[in-house]
DNA sequence: TTGATTTTAAGATGGTCATCTTATATTATT
DNA sequence: AATAATATAAGATGACCATCTTAAAATCAA
């Protein structure tokens, strides 16, 4: 029992390190060293818990998505109106700020790395977008019962993933605030 | 003068098909080898036109800017109004819409790549940006004089900057036309 | 306490990488 | 034709990579 949940907790703490590693490094540029480094395990020991580089990153992109979860289910609970709780969502990149204009989106600059050669990897990614569409088209369909959920979901993600991309080329933290201002007006016109 | 010739033609075709390469697996993914190979030309030679990594991803990047400004230069000549202009600008993803799915935004996915680890190189890439900013900047002086340009060249490179990102993500070609449309709407909206 | 199981962690393995050296071949100049 | 400069291309170099093997150590169940 001590024993299974010390194993648990190992591989739980390098996953959490290696959450980071992903975002600030990429996945082609994040070696099995750097996770060991940064997890501090010994390198040969990593493979006791994750067999190979792909395992590690699929589990990552899980406790991610967990992450994701809870937080979005604290929302719900927290926030009364799907105004509110989009402009919640729209307000992510000026709350990562520092992080947004230093390594662009967590979830963004994953698939467009992994989208050009390594398709089986970005769908694995790709669900982290999912998580957050499901929720959006549930919030969209309280705000505007009979808009299109689905196009404006994809519309608002749309909008912080390219925010997102020019942020962290341009290092521009006013460029975040300008463009989550601009969304949100988008967002009171709605209703 | 013939061999002089003949040693900036190879150099040319090196840079020609290390272009496409470099869209379709990134930087970090792309050897030496895979250069040589796709110019057919032998590894140990390529040293002779490149002293390192680097350096080809610099004439690759200036190379496109060449083709970019030439480009621009045409759709000066040959459209009559900005905002004719600024639709041209913002279709170039319909008309490239099989690579902008596939393998997303060239420059976009360039920089966000570069952008982790490798600033310097990220900084060469952005003059991509820069050179579509500043003739975006003139389309929309001429159509709203006294609107924010700058703001406005920004926006409209974001806007097709997320299409990119999530046209890549879910393969899916109708995002792309659907928020063409809505740009185009955008920009009727504003004069 | 003993024997089985789990966990550790060093060290190999075989591959690829960017880059360098160098000898040979080609071409240009005289 | 002889010489000098340019261009070719094989082969090394040393670093790092993901992954595997394995023997020792720690922990478990009996």
């Amino acid at each position: 029992m001590v024993a299974r949940n010390k194993t648990e907790q190992i591989r739980q703490h390098i996953i959490e390190t290696t959450d980071d590693l992903l975002y600030h490094k990429g996945f082609n540029l994040m070696s099995f060293s750097d996770i060991a480094a940064a997890a501090d395990v010994p390198r040969g020991n990593i493979y006791y818990y994750f067999k190979t580089k792909d395992e590690v990153l699929t589990a990552v992109i899980e406790y991610r998505i967990e992450q994701m979860r809870a937080m979005l289910e604290t929302w719900n609970e927290e926030i009364k109106t799907p105004l509110e709780r989009l402009k919640r969502y729209t307000n992510i990149p000026v709350i990562e700020l520092e992080d947004v204009t230093r390594y662009g989106c967590p979830m963004g600059s994953l698939n467009t790395e992994l989208g050009k050669s390594q398709r089986t990897l970005q769908a694995v990614s790709r669900k982290q977008y999912d998580t957050f569409l499901t929720w959006l088209k549930k919030q969209f369909k309280e705000l505007v019962p009979d808009g299109n959920t689905k196009h404006l979901a994809m519309h608002l993600l749309m909008l912080t993933q390219g925010l997102a991309v020019l942020a962290q080329s341009y290092q521009d933290k006013s460029l975040v605030r300008r463009e989550i201002n601009y969304i949100e007006t988008w967002l009171d016109s709605l209703v």
